[in-house]
DNA sequence: CCTGGAGTTGTCCTA
DNA sequence: TTAGGACAACTCCAG
């Protein structure tokens, strides 16, 4: 009698280079597993664009199954156990997750299946490099990204794992159809906001890889320089997919490497660098989500005012960089890499106001949400992070508007109360003269406000502020 | 232990 | 108009 295996999937929703899911196909039957734990995650429960997505993912994976995906949301200690029982299972394989609390979870998963006889393997299937063999000489964690990725990743003679091809031959072991239904899981709101994110995205496995070929085609032989301007098609926007693991990080790395050696390729492979430092730096300090990596900063004296977070959150600084930035957040889920640090600074720097309200909002908001890479990501704007932003970059704006979307085209398209409005005061339409706002039809601080601090006047305070807490041993 | 070089993404002022 | 230095010195890393 063959092997009954469970592949459990976790945050790996593909088929092609999965290495556990690959394993147990060539080892037997498998009943493949995805369970949506709201036991576990105490803090960091996933968010409302997130759950969008996953829902639709879910459902993806499902069709590539051919609708053989047992769903359930609850304790998956409790599930997989229910399992082996009812389906009289040998083996569960998975393939490995690095949020602390998934690490804690699953630990005690193994050890519980191995006492009670059951095969259990994991695998890499989500990290180019294990956090665990990427350390210095003396044997603790790099805290610079350059060291750590031009040493410690590349400098070692590791070259990734190769990517594995999706399985030629699967034996299911088939759950009842009733198990099957992802809509069960509860992911989609009664409300339908959702919506509008459909009209922004195609989520799963076959559109992760088209999206990858269309970067490549499109963005690729300009990345290093395109990247910067958000109106451009120059970045790949494959985040979202590379965090549920519709793709895998080894099938991008390999196929961009192909097309050759040089500034592009290299600025994008280090964007890769980027996430793995993110989850490196989760791995080695678990607190990264709550604590500042510097101890210096717990004594910085935030302002956490309630009404500047709120027009933050909708997009009504007055700043119109920023606001479109967090409109677009809140219309499609995404935010642009340049326009992410000029929202970002601004909420901290400018309004002084805590990265974890920062980091919360993005979470719930983002499509792309990833514990590890947007908590690393706003330690590193606050200035508090592993080798970060020194205290007095504090991005201007009115300038990165200017020198970024010098026409207005992302500006405008996000906020359309300002699309007659001559490009020259676009991004500071309070210094506009009455006959150039009349012109556009803007009322300031009716149709769209005035600015809620001056750019002078904050970031002098901010400069102040890093003043009060340098110095001091971290 | 000591030493020197280096550190994702900026802004502002001055010459 | 543009280019270069200051911003403030700290920590990390490797030899």
């Amino acid at each position: 009698m063959s092997k009954r295996i469970i592949h459990w999937f976790k945050q790996d929703l593909r088929l092609s280079d999965n290495p556990s899911f690959y394993q147990a196909t060539k080892e037997g039957e498998v009943l493949p597993v995805y369970i949506l734990d709201d036991v576990n995650p105490k803090k960091y429960t996933i968010g409302a664009a997130s759950k969008w997505w996953l829902y639709h993912s879910l459902l993806s994976l499902n069709k590539s199954l051919q609708e053989n995906l047992y769903v359930a949301r609850g304790n998956p200690k409790k599930f997989l156990q229910k399992l082996i029982q009812d389906y009289k299972i040998n083996a569960v394989y998975w393939n490995r997750c690095y949020e602390p609390w998934q690490i804690e979870r699953d630990t005690k998963i193994e050890k519980y299946l191995k006492d009670l006889g059951i095969e259990v393997k994991s695998f890499n299937g989500s990290l180019l490099w294990e956090p665990t063999e990427i350390l210095k000489k003396d044997n603790t964690p790099y805290l610079v990204f350059t060291a750590f990725y031009h040493r410690g990743c590349l400098g070692k003679n590791m070259r990734p794992r190769d990517i594995l091809l999706k399985p030629e031959k699967i034996q299911y072991v088939k759950a009842r159809v009733e198990n099957t239904h992802v809509s069960k899981l509860n992911l989609i709101p009664q409300n339908e906001w959702y919506k509008k994110l459909s009209k922004y995205w195609k989520i799963g496995e076959e559109h992760a890889h088209k999206n990858l070929e269309k970067f490549i085609e499109n963005g690729l032989s300009d990345y290093k320089e395109g990247r910067n301007y958000p109106a451009k098609n120059s970045v790949s926007r494959l985040s979202p997919h590379i965090h549920y693991g519709e793709i895998s990080v080894n099938q991008i790395w390999f196929k961009i490497a192909r097309e050759g050696d040089n500034v592009n390729t290299d600025c994008f492979l280090s964007e890769l660098g980027w996430r793995e430092f993110s989850y490196y730096l989760l791995y080695y300090f678990p607190k990264l989500p709550e604590d500042n990596l510097q101890k210096k900063f717990d004594k910085f004296p935030w302002n956490n005012n309630q009404e500047y977070l709120q027009k933050w959150r909708k997009g009504m600084t007055g700043y119109p960089l920023v606001d479109a930035g967090m409109r677009q957040l809140w219309q499609t889920g995404y935010i642009h890499n340049r326009v992410r640090m000029v929202v970002a600074s601004f909420l901290v720097k400018n309004l002084l106001i805590h990265w974890r309200k920062g980091e919360e909002w993005f979470r719930d908001c983002l499509v792309d949400a990833d514990l590890a890479s947007n908590s690393a990501s706003w330690q590193w704007v606050a200035g508090c992070g592993a080798d970060a932003a020194p205290y007095f970059r504090i991005f201007n704006p009115i300038l990165q508007g200017q020198k970024f979307d010098p026409e207005g085209e992302y500006t405008k398209c996000y906020i359309p109360e300002l699309k007659d409005l001559d490009k020259k005061y676009l991004f500071n339409p309070w210094e506009a003269p009455e006959p150039v706002l009349r012109k556009a039809n803007i009322i300031l601080g009716e149709h769209y406000p005035l600015p809620i601090v001056s750019l002078k006047e904050s970031r002098e305070r901010a400069l102040l502020a890093y003043q009060h807490i340098k110095s001091q041993a971290s």
